[in-house]
Order: structure tokens, then C-alpha cells, then sequence
DNA sequence: AGTCAATTTGCAAACGTTTGCACATTAGGC
DNA sequence: GCCTAATGTGCAAACGTTTGCAAATTGACT
């Protein structure tokens, strides 16, 4: 009934708990024959260390806290199973604190489970107890977003640059009267697209025409696509600054009676499963997620191995995955 | 840079150690004079008890670990959020463990870190270990599946029922050739519904097209809708064990030029968020997630209460929910 | 003021590990 | 067989808490 502890082990193999600690620890010095006795009574008794004490004393936890909002979009997921993946890899466990209603609760959590560090992703949250953390030497990194606070890192994909891409590509296929779709400032992610959007179609001399969505829902989004369809002119090519927005601004041009891509084309950003539907065929900026995650892991390696470090941030580029809702290539003239 | 422990706190305010533990624990007796001194000190010095340490000898760390595997399939994260919510509700944390490829390491690690309870929903895992868990008092509970383990409760939506309920609402809109489309007995859950399903229909005295799905990725889906969908003589009614299948049927159905649901009804399972999209408009059957959850807690509950009590099993009814795959309902004869 | 009970306090022993230190054992080289 | 070095071992002190127990303080009633 109760947990079998190392004492118990010791005792059946006739060792010391020292022996039987070191027989389970990585560099440990056992002899073969201490190994192999307290390798059997571990087995006869289903002894398992105990994480929480072998914490308590070295100070390494094994557990990285993750902290992110709802999964309201289907990115998440994929983060989020990308980040889980690696760390199983890794041999890391993973506390997972939804940032919710309960606002920086997540930080504490990291904090109150002596986490080696906490990766957050929730791109809300403000960093109000970071201090608290970085004083405490636990490391925080921010993925999805960059933010100057003193100890913690950063690690994003190059959203300006997946905006001009995007630009640059609706440019190529002979769109002219360029638009943009998204939340604006209200995310960092969106910020910087938009950004990059603008500037890239600024830069080659095409206007756009902006429709900024106000809410988070596919309602908000596909009532902000029938606003900006239905203007005079009317955009040829759409920027949407996430998939999900994208998806419905399709679902609304089809809706509309518009061809797409002939009359309209559309690039999403992410490319989260759904857009490689048959339904849907999106074209979109790639997220490379797997990159951001290991970008992720090594920052925080290289920050455990040097905590004073100076603070670091790694952008990864974007591609684009050029699907049916854009134009095919048009020849330059 | 190292941790402000519970003896700094006291050493701060003037008082034993044993006084700030217990302001700091839910039923501890202290004067007001000691708890106002001790919180400023614990305030001034940013004090936070170590959970490890707490967990380690109050053999509750407040942990629960959830198994899952990949998340796949957008249900998943419907699961985890709603989940993770409602943990955070109760001011449990939670340890999430991948299924992965390292199987059933899930079960060990929620041993390892001393988790007051497994939640296990990735379908796919044996329970090896159960016996190990269930000897060290770890409570384990099931989500989404059955299985006749001793010391394991388990909590599900009534699969079968649900089955029922889409035979019948086929039935009642006047399909007469059904078909079912799934991965039949691959998953628990497949299972139970196709049998619900396949039953109801034959109570009905309609016949069924079995179509049975050989792996799990949308191309799997859509080609055994192609499948299913050229035999003669074809179905006008399918139910497909869930969302995403369905909506492949739904994409097969379209590129084939049928009219849904006027040549054919489709019905799914689960209720993703996306089987709302205009582009779908999916009638599926409603995975009770929240209701899930709660049943989930409440076991938990109960067997920490009475960790010998008897095990048990507690199936969620399903709803239909009506949308525009399956025809507008026929006044029967 | 004195009695008694209720509350608050500190001490010290747990919880299950790891690890520095000193001692004991072993092996190798002559 | 002796000396040295390398290796394996056990003791005990940590890690940061909680908690039973007994002592000390408080407060209410005679």
C-alpha cells in the first residue's frame, strides 16, 4: 500500500541506501555485484525513485512548465505536440498550466513545482512575476513572441518576413489590389505579419486595403471578410494573418459567388492541417513549429549551462505553401 | 539566486519555522499578530513553499497526470482543454504525459512524480503497469474506453447509444440503404458505436454497408469513402464513427458530384468545432465532453475518499445534433 | 487572583532522496 | 607478498517542508 522507498530496496539486497541510490543514478560507482543484487530487489519490490525527493535535493526537477491559453486554434495543438514530442525525446516531463482566467498563475506554478523552466506560449499573458523567476534562476523563454524583459529568451517564427513573402507572392501572380485580413495589433504575431505585409506591398508600390477583425471567433473572422469583400474596389488578393481567418475568409468569397483564386486569392499563415483539405487547398506561410521547438530546447540548454548568459533571440523562417486559393504564376512582363 | 526558503521567512519575521508553515496551510492555527508578520516577511521576501517539498511529506503533490497520445484528431484537444480547465477550477496541476512511442511510460511517470491520480485517454495503451499503480495506491481512471482492470474506473460517452441515435434519425429522414464508415473494432470507441449502430439498424430491419477504414490519416478516410460510396448499390446514409472521417466522406461525396443530403445523408461523431463551418454544416453526434470531465472528477474524488472502494464504470448520454448533411425530416407514412 | 480550557507556539522527527567524506576493499605492478 | 592507486561502500548531513507532542500563552469565568 505504501510506497516502496529506497531503505526497502536496501534493506532486501543487503546494501546501503547509498549503494542502492547510486546503482540508480547516472555516473554512479557500483560494483557488478552490488548492481546486479540491487537491480533484483528493485525489480521484486516495483521500486521506483522518487522524483519529487531526488528534486528536492538536487535542485533539477526533470519537469519544464508550459504555459498557454486555450487551444482556440488548431495551432496550438500542433505546438503543442511538437513541444510534448521533444520533450519526451529529451527525457523531460512536462507540466502543462493553462494561463486561463487565473492570468500569470503559470509562472508561480513553474515557480511552486521548482521547474527547470518555463516555456510560455500563451501570447496574452503578461510577464508580471518574471522577475520573481528569473531571481529564482528559473529561465523563462517566450515562444511566439518577443518581449524585452532582463533573463528571458526569445524564439518566434520570422513573421515579418512570412508576410512579405506573401505580399511578394500575390505580387508574382499579378494581384493588385492587395488587402489585409487579421486581428492587427491585438496579437504579436499578427503585428508583425501585418507588418511585413504592408511594407513588402509598399515597397513594390501596391496599396492594401486593411480590415482589421475585432474578436477571436470564425464568426468575428468570416463577418470581417464580407466587410472587406465588399468593398469598391474589391481586393484581389487577401493576406489573412492565421489559417483560421483565411479558411473563412474562403468560405465567405465562395459564398460571395466569388472564383477563387481567379477573382480572388487568398494566403493564410501557419499551415495547420485543415488548410491541406480538399476543401479548402489554402495557400499559406508555413509555421516551421519543429524548428521553433528545438530553438526552444536549445536556449534553454544553453541557458542552464550558463544562467547569466545575455539574453538571446532566435527568429525562424518561414516558407510558403503555395496550394489552389492563389493565382497560378504569371509571367513577369 | 537560491530559493528563499521557509526559515528565511521566519528568520525575517521573528517566528519558528513551524509557525510560517502553518499560516501558510489551509487549516493552521496562528494569531493574527504572527500571520500578518509572517506574510510580510513571506511578501517582502517573495516567499513560495516548494510543492516538492510539501508533496513529499503530505504524500499529495495536488498532481494529476494525464496520458494521451498524439493529438491527432481535433477531439483531443477538445478533451485537453476542457480538462486542463477544469483541473485548474479545482487548483489541481497537471502532468501531461505523451503516450509517444515510449508506450506506457505515462503510468510511470505520474508514479514517479507522485501524481494523486492517472487519467488515461490515449486509446491506444495497454495497462501494463496497472497493478504497479494500483498497489501504490495511484488511482487510475479511464477516459473513453472500458476495461475490466482491478482498481481502474472508467468514464465514457455512451458510444453505442450514440450509434443508436444516428440509425435512427437515418431511419426517420428515410435513408434505406445505410452504411457505416470507421475503423471498426481498431478503437474502443469505433467499436462500440458501429456495433450501437449496426444493431439499431437491423432492429429497424434496414440492412448496413460495413466500410472499414485501414489506418488513421484523412487519405485513409477519403479513400474508403471512395470506396464505399461507388458500390451498387450505393448507400444514402452513412455514419461515420467520427468528425474527421465524416467530413472526408462529406469532401468524397462532393468531388463525386453527389448532392448532400439530398442523394446522401452523412452523420459524424463527436462534434469537433469545425463540423459547424459553413463549408460542412456536419449533423453529428455530441461528445458530452464537459459532462466527461466532471464524471472524471468526481471518480477521482470518491476514490480518494474510499481508495478501496468498488470500481466503477459511468457512461455520458449523447445528443444528436442536427445540421445540413442529413435530409430535412420526412413525415413518416 | 485563580482555575480551566482553548488557542498558539517551538522542537524535533519525519518524508525519500543525494552526496561529500572517510574508510574498506580490490587490483595491478614490481 | 608489499605499495600505490583505483574503485566501491556506508555514515550522516543535507534538501524544504509538515506535524505530533508538549510547553507556553491567552482568555473567559468564578
Amino acid at each position: 500500500m505504501s510506497r516502496v522507498t529506497i531503505k526497502d530496496v536496501a534493506r532486501e539486497a543487503g546494501v546501503s541506501a547509498s549503494a542502492v541510490s547510486r546503482v540508480f543514478t547516472e555516473g554512479g560507482s557500483a560494483s557488478s555485484q552490488t548492481r546486479e543484487k540491487v537491480m533484483a530487489a528493485a525489480e521484486h519490490l516495483g521500486y521506483r525513485p522518487s522524483l519529487l525527493a531526488r528534486g528536492l535535493v538536487r535542485n533539477r526537477t526533470n519537469l519544464i512548465t508550459l504555459v498557454t491559453g486555450r487551444m482556440n486554434d488548431p495551432f496550438d495543438a500542433l505546438f503543442l505536440d511538437q513541444f510534448s514530442e521533444s520533450l519526451a525525446e529529451r527525457g523531460t516531463h512536462l507540466l502543462l498550466a493553462s494561463a486561463g482566467p487565473c492570468g500569470e498563475a503559470g509562472l508561480l506554478q513553474a515557480l511552486d513545482y521548482q521547474s527547470d523552466a518555463v516555456v510560455v506560449s500563451a501570447g496574452t499573458m503578461s510577464l508580471e512575476h518574471s522577475e520573481l523567476c528569473v531571481r529564482a534562476g528559473l529561465p523563462i523563454i517566450l515562444a511566439g513572441r518577443v518581449m524585452a524583459v532582463p533573463g528571458v529568451d526569445c524564439v518566434l517564427a520570422d513573421n515579418s518576413d512570412g508576410g512579405r513573402q506573401a505580399a511578394e507572392l500575390l505580387r508574382r501572380v499579378g494581384c493588385r489590389r492587395l488587402a489585409y485580413l487579421g486581428r492587427g495589433g491585438a496579437t504579436f504575431s499578427d503585428g508583425e505579419r501585418w507588418q511585413g505585409y504592408n511594407s513588402a506591398a509598399a515597397a513594390a508600390g501596391l496599396t492594401v486595403t486593411n480590415q482589421i477583425i475585432e474578436g477571436r471567433d470564425d464568426a468575428a473572422a468570416a463577418q470581417g471578410a464580407a466587410a472587406l469583400l465588399s468593398r469598391d474596389p474589391r481586393p484581389d488578393g487577401v493576406f489573412c494573418s492565421n489559417d483560421s481567418i483565411a479558411i473563412a475568409a474562403l468560405e465567405t468569397a465562395r459564398a460571395l459567388g466569388l472564383k477563387v483564386p481567379d477573382e480572388l486569392s487568398i494566403i493564410g499563415f501557419n499551415n495547420i492541417p485543415s488548410t491541406a483539405r480538399r476543401s479548402f487547398r489554402l495557400t499559406t506561410v508555413n509555421y516551421p513549429v519543429k524548428r521553433v521547438v528545438q530553438g526552444i530546447l536549445a536556449l534553454l540548454d544553453s541557458r542552464l549551462d550558463d544562467p547569466r548568459r545575455t539574453d538571446e533571440v532566435r527568429r525562424i523562417p518561414t516558407q510558403l505553401v503555395v496550394r489552389g486559393t492563389t493565382r497560378q504564376h504569371q509571367p513577369e512582363d
